[in-house]
RNA sequence: GGCCCUAUCGUCUAGUGGUUAGGACAUUGCCCUUUCACGGCAGUAACAGGGGUUCAAAUCCCCUUAGGGUCACCA
């Protein structure tokens, strides 16, 4: 049974990397009919930040990776956070004391420091010089006894290669001199991460460790606990990184990085997860376009890149309206709502007939469903200006007066269709001896205010003939007068 | 700096010894459209460099270069 877990420390918001190895895990766990594990990995309580679990766990929800288990879903390894499991890795770590495999460190920081200081003077990489593993036992003893503060450190044994399999990378080989004695508890008592994500692992029965490349050179850490406690090593998939357009690790200094973030611009879950899921994988196909059942169906850890990828933002975009379009039109009368509900148009009412409309009148030029209303406020309102671009380009000295023409054609009727205003259009223009062009164009601006959007008549069915009947008129007005705005 | 990882169009990528090096986004042009889009068609555009191995190298090996990661009582 394959057995993943996602274990991102509560520091804040999801970072979009994050969604990323989420969304791996999550797909190899759904793929493999395997479980899907939430950890969180609170070990550090300085970083510690107010309602970042409670957030981390309606961001996943948001994006559709709901975990099998987690702090609120017990799969028989609660607790699931690690800050309720200090009796676990107390436990653990005299295992490892009792055996020196880890010992009790009692050095001051201003001692580690200096040693750092002139290690790095001499060239040297600093590491810590094992200073504390000549204590005797009754030192030991007697420190401990004083209520010495003290860590615990990994005793990394000397000049011993390390080698591990990572499904991404193949083989990976380190030597263990560069490896420093790591700190594996702290002297708040706390683990730190490299203790903690092995004990949990391992007590969890993880099958595979799949998490993002920052962890590959800590990983000979980690495969030298599991050595040292005699347990069965994980499968290793370190995932490619997230880069700036600079290709520098993705960062806040240069856009967007959480998640919440690209959910607040207005992207649909299933384009970001979709679109994050490329970064880095692909089915070796050209398929580009994948909703979530089909990426699990497709994915497999073996066609995981190994080179890192830029967030490219145009491509996000392209695959928003995409997924947009392929949105039920009741789903899209939702959004709409709600957008309308954050706009100056929030005070009116629209009947769902109307709106809907609209929708089919838009949709293929919108991207976001925050543009529905913000490329087409026409729909909404009387145009509050015309577009002084359009005007220079169509409003002829003679359209005012085919347009007022226009208006005498379809003023007669009391109901309209497409075909009649148009019909009506072509009728104008004739006896008029002028072109089409001369009055659809001065009759678009006049409708919408802008030079551009869903076809005239369109507009003008949509609008209803009252309302064409009133902007036009409003329009002649303004716009002769050199009343805008 | 040490160690580790990586290297195909601007970007995401396909490619596992023999391809006119393919696709997508972006970009350019044309068509459709009396507007703007959508859509369709076409175009520009890449194997980082140098050595090997081989009849044959984007593909295998080495070196160089470049980029990234990591070297905490952070994860």
């Amino acid at each position: 049974m394959v057995r993943v877990r996602f274990a991102p420390s509560p520091t804040g918001y999801l970072h979009i990397g994050g969604l990323r190895t989420a969304l791996y895990n999550y797909l190899f766990a759904k793929k493999m009919n395997g479980i899907f594990i939430l950890r969180i990995e609170d070990t550090d309580r300085a970083r510690f930040v107010e309602g970042a679990i409670e957030n981390l766990i309606s961001t996943l929800r948001w994006a559709g990776l709901d975990y099998d288990e987690g702090i609120d879903k017990d799969g028989g390894f609660a607790p699931y956070m690690q800050s309720q499991r200090l009796d676990i890795y107390q436990k653990h770590i005299q295992d490892l004391l009792g055996n020196k495999k880890a010992y009790y460190c009692f050095c001051e920081q201003a001692r580690l420091t200096s040693l750092r200081e002139e290690q790095s003077k001499l060239g040297h990489q600093p590491k810590y010089d094992k200073h504390c593993l000549k204590l005797t036992d009754t030192e030991i003893q007697n420190n401990l006894e004083n209520k010495i503060p003290f860590v615990v450190r990994l005793n990394v044994p000397v000049s011993e290669p390390i080698i591990f399999f990572d499904i991404v990378r193949g083989d990976v080989e380190f030597n263990s001199d560069v490896l420093d004695d790591q700190i594996l508890m702290k002297s708040d008592g706390y683990p730190t991460y490299h203790l903690a994500n092995v004990v949990d692992d391992h007590l969890m029965e993880i099958t595979h460790v799949i998490r993002g490349e920052e962890w590959l050179s800590s990983t000979p850490k980690h495969i030298l606990l599991y050595k040292f406690f005699n347990w069965e090593i994980p499968i290793f998939a370190h995932l490619p990184l997230l880069l700036n357009s600079d290709r520098s690790k993705l960062s806040k200094r240069q856009g967007d990085v959480a998640v919440e973030d690209y959910r607040a611009k207005g992207y649909l879950k299933e384009a970001l997860v979709n679109f994050v899921g490329l970064l880095g994988w692909t089915a070796g196909d050209d398929k580009e376009y994948y909703e979530l059942d089909e990426m699990i169906n497709a994915f497999s850890l073996e066609r995981v890149n190994k080179s890192s990828a830029v967030f490219d933002v145009q491509k996000l975009n392209w695959l928003n309206a995409e997924h947009l379009r392929k949105k039920p039109i009741l789903d899209l009368l939702e959004m709409l709502k709600v957008e309308l509900q954050k706009s100056r148009f929030n005070t009116k009412v629209f009947s769902d007939d109307y709106l809907l409309k609209i929708i089919d009148a838009m949709l293929p030029r919108v991207s976001f469903t925050h543009e529905f209303v913000s490329t087409a406020e026409y729909f909404f309102d009387i145009p509050n200006s015309y577009d002084e671009e359009t005007i220079k380009k169509r409003w002829k000295s003679n359209s005012a007066e085919l347009l007022l023409k226009y208006l005498e054609k379809i003023e007669a009727l009391n109901s309209i269709s497409k075909e009649e205003f148009e019909q009506a259009l072509h009728k104008t223009a004739e006896e008029n001896s002028a072109k089409n062009a001369d009055l659809i164009h001065p009759l678009r601006l006049a409708l919408s205010g802008v030079g551009g959007g869903p076809g005239v008549f369109d507009i003008a069915v949509i609008l209803g003939l009252d309302e064409v009947k009133n902007r036009i008129k409003i329009a002649i007005q303004k716009i002769s007068n050199g009343e805008n705005k």
